[in-house]
DNA sequence: TCCGTAACCTACTACTCCGTAACTTACGCA
DNA sequence: TGCGTAAGTTACGGAGTAGTAGGTTACGGA
């Protein structure tokens, strides 16, 4: 992986290469499943130069999840910023699985277990946690009770996170279909369930 | 742990107490965080008598996952099986919390990561296959697409129990203010949720 | 062309933990 | 009361792996 005659490589083109490849053994395997060998031999290199760039096993892991963490917020943040609010739920939805779809190793990591001292018992609640504090601000702007945003905020995360999760093991239907049930469920319930979900544009 | 002067026990009372015992420490460590000396330590036994009962540490998990997806199946099933649509709804979800609550230690097991052997990523997402069958039978009787069933079953589910497990770690909100809170989402969606939820019926 | 340093390696320690072989103890029945 | 067997024990083999000590190689500037 990435070997061509165990070229030598700067110190930020080793640590780039090393957090790409983490990324994917940690996914495949877990934290607990990971050996840190693993990592070392996928990219070509000894042990103890993973430990010079991050000092250890769950520094590396730490970064992985901080940097993907980062991008599933902004992806969604992105998405429910602007638009009628049917267009929000639809462009989160949307937006979600795109992201599930394009980065199914760093999911794979937020999905999983963390190590257990990470405080959280998942990644993703954390994901809920900060899109609650979102949903917080808006509800008091449309006259709902702020402190349960929380609710929501986790209901939704959890839908659209379980439910692509799934969609990773059985892909037989496409994206836009999958997104198109799930936002319809979001925006009018099980009472109103369309026989057929309008199709999202884009 | 049931350590009265080293008492003896009957197989059978063994193998009972070993569930129980085995149970609380899975669910507090996880598969691969739990050792089987644990296990027998707190039971206040030796390890082999584990290996004697359940031929090993998968073994042992085998049961105990087994006995609590039956216990969540039989819970949802049970719930959703009479009244009106809406009514299903609630207490469904209800059901579902109240089991949360009053068997966390199995919930956690089923929310965890299943030793990577086990086909499933999640046992929930089993619990939400199964479900999804019982769906697509609903489905197909009032007239929606079948095939869509288990996106909706895995939307649920996964809502619920990702709620659940929030609910766990910040119980400040009643049992039956969340559950309100959340079938009123699942019924009406986000387009009609009212103001305040109404109160369950008991 | 020589050398300082950044990049990298080999080889190890120390530990955890699954599973088993071989042995011991106590309960209850004839 | 003595003994057969179920219940339980100690002690170890062996695999896997986090992290480190100390040495080696090659790149690039003077």
């Amino acid at each position: 992986m990435t070997d061509r005659t165990r070229q030598r490589l700067s110190a930020a083109d080793r640590r780039a290469q090393l957090i790409e490849v983490g990324r994917t053994v940690f996914a495949e395997r877990g934290f607990d499943g990971t050996a840190v060998e693993e990592i070392a031999e996928r990219a070509g290199i000894s042990k103890p130069v993973v430990y010079e760039h991050f000092g250890g096993k769950e520094g590396l892991y730490a970064v992985i999840v901080d940097r993907e963490m980062e991008l599933v917020i902004e992806t969604i943040s992105s998405a429910i910023s602007e638009g009628l609010p049917r267009e929000r739920v639809d462009a989160a939805t949307l937006a979600f699985l795109v992201y599930v779809r394009d980065h199914p190793d760093g999911f794979a990591i937020l999905s999983h277990d963390a190590p257990s001292n990470s405080g959280y018992a998942s990644l993703l609640a954390e994901v809920g946690d900060r899109v609650g504090k979102i949903f917080a601000t808006e509800f008091k702007r449309a006259g709902y009770d702020p402190k349960a945003a929380p609710i929501y905020a986790q209901a939704l995360i959890g839908m659209v996170s379980f439910v692509g999760q799934w969609w990773t093991d059985d892909r037989s239907r496409s994206i836009e279909d999958v997104a198109s049930h799930l936002s319809a469920l979001c925006w009018m319930g099980l009472r109103h369930l369309p026989k057929k979900p309008t199709k999202l544009k884009k």
